[in-house]
DNA sequence: CTGGTCACCTGGAAGC
DNA sequence: TGCTTCCAGGTGACCA
């Protein structure tokens, strides 16, 4: 599932081609995704200009008028723009349907969601409570030095803590961690502000980094006009182990933290 | 409050 | 070939 940078990517494809239109109609095909997509959603959007597209952590916000629509891409989720005549394949669960054009989620495993919130939107639930944005300049060594004291978590859980700072997952910390000379199962209370400085520098980096190669395309992800990412070829650790480090020529190693799989190298990382 | 685990769902790859 | 098992970019819910 996409990460910020492939949200962000995904966001940049879709505004111009959105912003300051009208919806025309929704179809909604499969409302069985995470939460349920609302019944009244075509009655909520259906005539309504969007007036522009922002993204908040992982979320994609279509702001019209007095209300948002809100979506999340979950592990496997993509927005495409498409021809209006392109049928819906087996995973096409909703359409924004545009003058001479629309919008397609594709969903395989429906762990994303399409949900609407009335204006504003950072009042619905699921945005209430989430941490700084991570190119914001209130993420500082300070901020996450702040964070991490008393926290005896592994530091790339608390990287991932979406209540901490947002759109870091599973690959952009393990190559973040990398990058700042950390180990993933480092406790976050041990780190000195001088660590924490480092890296924030590096989640900062790496994300600018994935940015400016398109994202990483793995399974589902391809940018709005189907075209892939290529920051996957420069991975440091990111699916690995084994492998020699572009570094120093270790052997990556593999650990599971959180029931997800973390990437380390023991030459480069303390 | 914190930290740990489970669940949701489908498809692809690996193992037997 | 076919069946079983494991794994995947997220995150809310539930437990001690």
């Amino acid at each position: 599932m996409p990460e910020l940078p492939e949200v962000e990517i995904t966001r940049r494809g879709i505004e111009p081609h959105v912003a300051g239109r009208a919806i025309v109609d929704v179809v909604v095909r499969e409302p069985r995704l995470r939460w349920p997509v609302p019944k009244d959603l075509k009655g909520r959007l259906a005539g309504r200009i969007v007036d522009r597209v922002r993204r908040r952590a992982k979320y994609l916000l279509f702001d019209c008028g007095d209300g948002t629509l809100i979506v999340h891409l979950g592990m496997s989720g993509s927005l495409r723009l498409l021809a209006a005549d392109v049928p819906p394949g087996a995973h096409d669960h909703v359409d924004l349907v545009f003058k001479g054009g629309l919008l397609r989620l594709r969903d395989p495993r429906r762990f994303g969601s399409m949900l609407w919130q009335q204006s504003p939107a950072e009042g619905h639930v699921l945005l209430r409570s989430l941490g700084v944005e991570p190119l914001d300049e209130v993420f500082s060594g300070v901020c996450l030095h702040r964070a991490t004291r008393g926290r005896r978590v592994a530091i790339k859980l608390l990287l991932m803590n979406q209540a901490v700072v947002v759109g870091v997952g599973n690959i952009y910390a393990n190559e973040s961690l990398f990058r700042a000379g950390i180990l993933p199962h480092a406790r976050a209370s041990r780190l000195s502000l001088a660590r924490c400085e480092r890296l924030v520098a590096e989640v900062k980096a790496t994300l600018a980094d994935a940015l400016a190669a398109g994202g990483s395309t793995l399974r589902d992800f391809h940018a709005a006009d189907g075209s892939p990412g290529y920051f996957q070829q420069s991975y440091f650790v990111y699916d690995r182990q084994g492998q020699p480090c572009r570094r120093c020529g270790a052997p990556i190693k593999m650990l599971r933290l959180g029931q997800r799989s973390t990437f380390y190298c023991t030459g480069c990382q303390r």
